[in-house]
DNA sequence: CAGTGGTCTAGACCACGAA
DNA sequence: TCGTGGTCTAGACCACTGT
């Protein structure tokens, strides 16, 4: 952690991040105001604008226009867990809407439908504490969904339900994970800086039929997401690596 | 892709980025020298340096100091696939470093071995091109692998198949994904910008009989690295998502 | 050496939030 | 309104790369 040729931003970055660490600057506290900061450092506004971006960057402070720097909860890390569905159990409170569309390109490609074709989509936004965590667009083909979604479902455990009552049976779940920086409405709804790259799963759920039963956009913050999956082998298989 | 309140710095990556994505500005080719491009978008340098900024951010471009900025080539993708081993068919030309050591902290922990412990570690460098691609330290309990490692093996073949070849069954590869940025080692060994964020995974790979045989730490570009985890359910088994 | 990017300055003006 | 952050300017000087 310890930068051999500090420039002025990567000291005065070095700096907060430890006072931060140390506790000195606390969670939710905020910090003097950007003019402050660049006299007690001794830099201009922009130099010490851009330190604040390092710490930015790293999720450590949340800048908020007008009102001033302030220092991120201690992210606590939330761990998904591959290999399921919709939340069964959810960690987190959720708060979900249901949506009766047709399937676009994307979604309907990975769905295995026509375009065209009639889907449910229930998008997910989790909350830890009042700030929102993960964000998670789940399509399901309409004739798998039950005939009569509540309007607005507050309990997921319901949609849940609802998924897994009836459905054939789960074979295979298959998720690409990929990183990427979040569109503005996805940096907006999360309420993350559009700099701050995060975790974007693509689930595809097929049943013993085959059929896909269900495609998931997950967008998960990159500072505080652990992705685990776990691969069980019966035989000694083993797969490549790029 | 439109941004709504455009400011400056975003019109011109947005210009510079439709001329690379139209091919206008090819690949490995040199933009023009800040300055003058300074000159063309009639904005200071220190915004037009913003603007490459972003672009730099998505690895469109590469800053290379005293020759100029680099279109980089259209990147191909490259898939990690999950629940794997040590590559026994790299998709791309690896070095492998290998090293006796003794376990340290994180990698004892992992491999639930005493601090200090005999473990050998593999250090991979996948290449594309002439572009480094992946990074991997691999450890293994000294015990497990082959007495006579070969001092610099050329083909990393060697390696997997003195791996594959005498271990007891795998039978859980568990895999911890999560994003961050590189630390500056890691930045240039993959010769990417240090703000370009990573995927970073933790592979452990268990026998019959429980015991950790490997443990994998990789290092993998988030601009161009898919990963993807495969789950195959034999009953109706679900998990919960934060 | 000349040309390039890397860093920084000392301001200016605009946009947002709270009173 | 005032204080905050957001953006931008028109330079300056340093560090690196090639000739």
């Amino acid at each position: 952690m310890i930068s051999s040729v500090a420039s002025r931003r990567h000291v005065i970055a070095d700096d907060l991040r430890n006072l931060i660490s140390t506790g000195r600057l606390k969670a939710r506290e905020r910090l003097p105001s950007e003019a402050e900061l660049a006299v007690r450092y001794q830099v201009s506004t922009p130099t010490l604008r851009n330190a604040l971006a390092l710490l930015q960057a790293e999720g450590l402070i949340e800048k908020i226009h007008g009102k001033g720097n302030f220092v991120r909860r201690p992210l606590p890390r939330v761990t998904y867990v591959g290999g399921g569905l919709v939340p069964a159990q959810p960690v987190l409170p959720v708060s979900v809407h249901v949506k009766k569309l047709r399937a676009r390109g994307d979604v309907a490609a990975l769905l295995r439908v026509a375009a065209g074709s009639p889907v449910t989509e229930l998008r997910f936004l989790s909350h830890d504490g009042q700030t929102p965590h993960s964000l998670a667009h789940v399509y399901v083909p309409r004739d798998l969904a039950p005939t009569d979604v509540p309007a607005d479902p507050h309990w997921p455990q319901e949609v849940a339900s609802l998924l897994s009552g009836s459905l054939p049976l789960l074979t295979e779940v298959q998720e690409k994970v990929l990183v990427r920086l979040p569109t503005p409405p996805e940096a907006a709804a999360l309420r993350i800086s559009s700099t701050l790259a995060i975790l974007a799963v693509t689930r595809v759920a097929t049943d013993t039929t085959g059929r896909v039963i269900e495609v998931a956009l997950l967008v998960l913050p990159g500072d505080r997401t652990d992705a685990v999956f776990t691969t069980r082998h019966t035989t000694g298989e083993r797969s490549a690596e790029g």
